[in-house]
DNA sequence: TGAATATCTGGAATCGATTCCACATCGACC
DNA sequence: GGTCGATGTGGAATCGATTCCAGATATTCA
């Protein structure tokens, strides 16, 4: 391997000047300069990163800790970091937790060893055990999609639209609006959407029958199972169902496609997140649009501010907009 | 900071001391072992990767390239790859090209700038030029997805896979089979699929109308667009349709639905992919399953038994299952 | 012409680990 | 009691860069 001693000799210098080239600093003559690119060129050297990391305390290495990358909203604010890092020769490692939560903890102890410059967590839970332990990291923390004290923060309000999604069947003439959540634990999406909806159907007047709430996980199928649940037990059939995600509305279409129940007319349905496929299905997925790729762009934003200690937001709130579709 | 040095002196013993209990290597008596894990349990120390790294040469990173994270293809590779490399202690390091083909080539030199350990290419092209480039780097390399002589490969029988399918539709009685594929450049996606197609089409002696044939890129409007063409321009309307991609299956049947072309009466259609969303159009559609977790997993395996010096196989050629499903 | 300043260069320390080598003990064995 | 192998330890070199400092020239200005 070419290290910068090997460049020093060849081209008659010290080490020191070789550096000096490398980083544009300090004053080296014409002469010189010319002798060590010319090696350098010849050689095809590379500065070693790992010898520079240690002297310099810099990897230019952000960890990126995610639940999975196989659904799309990971995925795109993953694309969107790594496109503003990469601006700046930031390379991103990956920790992907497989939706363990015990994991989440360890991978920031693993990226911290891994002297990453920052970090930056899709999160999903934000419990106060590990809120306290990113608190202690003395590494830039970006979190996305969660709020929370004293963590730089980039989200969406997940309340408001939930209000405005219920809202919008509200002002087509919806009075009895079934909701398709996700666990509370996760804040964003479980927790605020949830209440969103709520305070909605109460601020119009409008009861929530307990058998039109129902829960799923991150996935198609839940959201069929769901709607079964919905249509089988309650007492009064609703004309809508909001549902938290894409995935969940598009498994709740499939039951309700499957058993002759007509979408819009007889059940209205939205979801969250405009995947792609949600204007694939039948009819088209009411949803909406949450800039995913620009959280990611905000949270590089930040984090490199963080980290070159210019001034940065604790807190990022970014707009989002209703995708208007036959569905409702 | 807290470094080996700290831990010495708190300990009172040497470096290298510290280090035999780091690496269990060498001997260290029973008292001086527990004074140092104490030191370490006290201090919370971990040891500089980075050090460590400058001096073994092993960086436990990997790099891995990739066109996007955003289908489902590599993001499944992707998490193959991550379950087996953390196994290992191993992490990777995120390369996407967005499809540019210069990045595919400048992120060649960065990763091995980054001294990574390996790298993985989920290729969509196999030019010589970068070829050429990667048989030079002196780094374990593993490609996904396209064959090349002289570069370790994870692939599918992509022919095979097309030919099986051609003959499915055959078999159940269609002979004017269309196709939608993509770019040739592609080896496996495009050239491949397609030989095969043409190949079982051939040896059942029926012939293939050239307006049958049409090209997209990698999303749903170009499989739409793909099925227009097909729709409007045949001179003799197929009854069935090949399309390399579950993304371009979907446009096609998007085209269909709203033209009132039923499936799979008036047109059978299937993909190859095994999308999750796939089960869930209507009518399910009928794709191949190509276990990209799996693929990801044996790359991770061959290259990680190339860095131990291990025997690997530099060629692996993976399963595939026909899904039935009733689009066909 | 001499002092002050600017330009250039190399030596040596440093970052935080690993690892080789030399040396010190210790018990076992003949 | 001396030799031998096993055990335990610390010193010093090393990995490949950066950076501080001192010294050598060159240039400018009074």
């Amino acid at each position: 391997m070419v290290t910068i001693k090997d460049i020093a000799e060849r081209a008659g210098v010290s080490r020191s000047t070789v550096s000096r080239v490398l980083n544009h600093s300090g004053y080296v003559s014409e002469d010189a300069r010319k002798r060590v690119e010319k090696v350098i060129e010849e050689t095809g050297y590379v500065p070693s990163e790992y010898a520079k990391s240690l002297r310099t305390k810099k990897t230019k290495v952000i960890g990126v800790i995610l639940p999975t990358i196989q659904t799309e909203t990971p995925s795109r604010i993953v694309t969107g970091l790594g496109r503003e890092l990469s601006k700046h020769g930031y390379q991103i490692l990956l920790a992907n937790t497989d939706h363990d939560k015990e994991k989440e903890m360890e991978y920031l102890d693993l990226l911290k060893v891994r002297q990453v410059d920052g970090m930056v967590l899709i999160a999903t839970n934000t419990e106060p055990e590990l809120l306290q332990k990113m608190k202690k990291m003395d590494i830039p923390i970006v979190m996305i999609g969660q709020e929370a004290e004293d963590i730089v923060h980039v989200t969406y309000d997940d309340y408001h639209v939930a209000r405005d999604l219920t809202r919008y069947f509200i002002n087509k003439g919806h009075k009895k609006i079934a909701f398709i959540g996700v666990d509370e634990t996760d804040r964003a999406v479980g927790y605020l959407r949830k209440k969103g909806y709520y305070d909605e159907m109460a601020a119009h007047g409008f009861p929530v029958e307990e058998e039109w709430i129902q829960q799923g996980i991150f996935d198609i199928d839940s959201g069929y199972e769901a709607m079964e649940k919905i249509m089988t037990r309650s007492q009064v059939l609703p004309t809508a169902t909001f549902a938290v995600t894409d995935r969940l509305a598009i498994g709740a279409m499939s039951y309700l496609k499957k058993h002759g129940v007509k979408v819009p007319t007889d059940m209205a349905i939205a979801g969250i997140g405009a995947s792609e496929i949600s204007q694939y299905v039948d009819p088209p997925l009411m949803t909406v649009d949450y800039q995913n790729e620009k959280a990611g762009e905000e949270a590089a934003k930040q984090i490199l501010a963080h980290i070159n200690s210019k001034v940065f937001q604790k807190k990022i709130v970014l707009d989002y907009r209703l995708i208007e579709r036959n569905s409702v």
